[in-house]
RNA sequence: GCCGGUGUAGCUCAGUGGUAGAGCACUCGAUUCGUAAUCGAGCGGCCGUGAGUUCAAAUCUCAUCACCGGCUCCA
């Protein structure tokens, strides 16, 4: 791997890729290539019943009812039947015909799937779209008009995936086949390139590669393990967000990893989110059966309530914010782990506040500006916000229906006060309360929660919490769980592919390095470093004695911004050539310059 | 949890039934060198794990664990 030298053309974008969901063309291509999939399919595998086949982003997809699971050699198969196909110049003719006639027409193919699929089309007529004589599909459109539209050329087949009919787990597992289709074979080749390029930004890869953390096979599945290099960067992240908390009145709290079933029964974890944890810890049998033992915290609410609980609270105490790193553990079911972004143990940056109704919308406005503030100050920019509300039809939520509206009602309310681009995900609500997400993507375009805000109505009702209003009567707090970085895990994780693994000066695990260029040089390059680090910079000396070539291209790869080299001519004149990984070399520069202009960029969240 | 794929040295990978390989890293020696790889030698593997087939298994079969791409589910 020849990593990112300067020869290499970095990130050059000559030819621009459309999405398809901005190109006309581009539908039309994905739409017909994936019934010309399917098409080939059928021929192969005559046993092959047909569902869906819609475009996506960068591509296009066709799940299959077939017997037997394709493998990757059945791909090239059905790729070879595609060209055939293809190459046959097959007119795409559309046709509207009455329902009945759809229905008939299906009957007559024995395809129960699209029977399903008709009955949820609501309007007539139902069009219907041949592929030359002998194939037909249900499809509303558009399409090219004739297979010869199509360049093979341009078109891959990438992966197969099991997939639920209807994306619901207890119906029928389906095979879908993932493929990619463009107007050029320029195209393709560029998209390819984009894919690999998106794999080298890969946290997990960049992770082990500038040993920020690990996995190990003894300690389990979903289990990272922090280096010293990644736990610098943990706790520049809590410390950087643990000053702006202190400067907003948030109150640190440390609370334990475990506690008795009962707390969470309570709450309503044990109910409901059962599933999610870990096997309880039972002292032996009996207790086991009576449910009387321990089990790890899957969230830090109930332990913060606690707190809350141990005193009789009054209005002139709220909000009161509490705050803490809490390490969480979540029994993820084994396929969905993955590296920092889905992992079974993570620290949410947790704080729940306490504060009365009348305090609500201002308190809750106040956290969204803390998160934005953050996310500002990482430069994380590509998010989008997402009121999470419960699904009315599903049972997995607590409280009473007049506690979730009031609790949406507050979260609608701040997102038209701010003027905030939004959209609603049903059935995304925690199962005590609604919640407004920011959902960030990965390098390889996959979505993913970061911070968090929700209102809860219910787990105050649960735990029977008050507070002494104004005028003497116990009332009701309203909590508001929180978290900025929704887990330091995952925010490590995208912040990785956010910057290509190149971090923000501020954030750099080592800020500089010196490179001296002969042995000569070593103890004035020490003593220059013990003078950096006695003002808290992450400075080292490489004292591996290799060349100064060597030297460089090992700090290059290991991503680190300054680098001082120190030769004789330094030494001299108290000084360092400083070349850093943004611009380059910058010449001789005095050593309490260095210093100086080192601090002030930390400081300011600059760059030297 | 489900479907498909992959597990060989610390890392990246070659080896497809017959004596385990390369580059980098690491150790040692020589070199004291000016902005992306100095030269040489050495160390290092129960071929993920367990069973089976075979005269013989890294290679074939089954099971299991982990990882990767999806599905479902979530910070």
């Amino acid at each position: 791997m020849p990593n990112d030298s300067p020869q290499s053309p970095a990130s050059v974008e000559k030819i621009s890729l459309p999405r398809t969901s901005e190109s006309e063309t581009l539908k039309k291509i994905r739409h017909t290539t994936s019934h010309v999939m399917a098409m080939a399919v059928q021929k192969l595998f005559p046993k092959a019943q047909v569902t869906i086949g819609p475009w996506v982003e960068n591509g296009f997809y066709y799940d299959f009812d077939n017997p037997e699971p394709f493998t990757d050699k059945d791909l090239k198969a059905i790729k070879k039947e595609m060209n055939k196909i293809i190459n046959r110049k097959l007119p795409v003719v559309r046709e509207e015909v009455s329902r009945e006639e759809a229905e008939r027409r299906i009957k007559a193919i024995n395809e129960p799937y699209k029977l399903e699929i008709l009955a949820d089309i609501k309007e007539e007529p139902i069009t219907i779209y041949h592929l030359g004589e002998e194939w037909w599909d249900l499809c509303a459109g558009p399409h090219v008009e004739n297979t010869a539209e199509l360049n093979p050329d341009a078109i891959a087949l990438e992966s197969v995936a099991g997939a639920y009919w209807r994306g619901d787990e207890t119906k029928a597992q389906l095979q879908r086949i993932y493929g990619t289709a463009w107007e050029t074979p320029e195209q393709l080749a560029e998209y390819q390139r984009r894919k690999q390029e998106a794999q080298r930004r890969d946290h997990r890869k960049l992770g082990r590669e500038l040993g920020l953390f690990i996995f190990a096979d003894p300690v389990g599945p979903g289990l990272p393990l922090w280096t010293p290099k990644g736990t610098v960067l943990r706790s520049l992240l809590e410390d950087f967000l643990k000053q702006e908390q202190l400067k907003r009145g948030y109150l640190p709290v440390v609370t334990p990893h475990i506690a008795r079933i009962d707390l969470f029964k309570t709450s309503g974890h044990w109910q409901k989110y059962k599933e999610d944890m870990f096997p309880m810890m039972a002292e032996d049998e009996e207790s086991r059966q009576a449910e009387q033992g321990f089990v790890l915290k899957p969230m830090n609410c109930p332990f913060h309530i606690q707190i809350y609980k141990s005193e009789l609270r009054s209005y002139r105490d709220l909000p009161m914010r509490l705050a803490e790193f809490g390490t969480v553990y979540r029994y993820e079911q084994s396929g969905e782990l993955g590296g920092l972004t889905r992992v079974r143990g993570f620290t949410v940056d947790d704080s729940h506040l306490f504060v009365t109704p009348e305090q609500l919308d201002q308190e809750f406005l106040n956290v969204v500006d803390l998160i934005l503030s953050v996310f500002r100050s990482l430069q994380l920019k590509n998010f989008r916000a997402r009121l999470s509300f419960r699904d009315p039809a599903s049972d997995k939520y607590i409280g009473s229906d007049e506690a979730w509206e009031k609790a949406e009602g507050a979260i609608r309310r701040a997102v038209e006060t701010l003027g905030m681009e939004h959209f609603e995900g049903i059935g995304e609500a925690a199962f005590y309360g609604p919640k407004l997400d920011f959902i960030f993507q990965d390098a390889l375009e996959r979505e993913w929660q970061l911070g968090t805000v929700q209102v809860d109505y219910n787990l105050p009702e649960r735990f029977d919490l008050e507070y002494v209003a104004e005028d003497g009567t116990r009332k009701r707090p309203v909590m508001i769980h929180r978290a900025p970085f929704g887990s330091l895990e995952r925010l490590i994780g995208i912040l990785i592919e956010e910057y290509a693994g190149d971090f923000p000066l501020w954030l750099a695990p080592i800020q500089v390095r010196l490179l001296p260029v002969t042995e000569e040089q070593l103890p004035f390059a020490r003593d220059v470093v013990s003078q950096m680090r006695s003002l808290g910079m992450r400075a080292e000396v490489d004292e591996s004695g290799e060349r100064l070539g060597k030297l460089i291209r090992n700090a290059e790869t290991e991503k680190i911004p300054v680098m001082a080299v120190v030769g004789a001519k330094e030494m001299e004149s108290n000084s360092l050539s400083i070349r850093t990984r943004a611009a380059g070399e910058l010449g001789l520069i005095a050593v309490p310059e260095v210093i100086d202009r080192m601090k002030d960029a930390i400081a300011n969240y600059r760059e030297f």
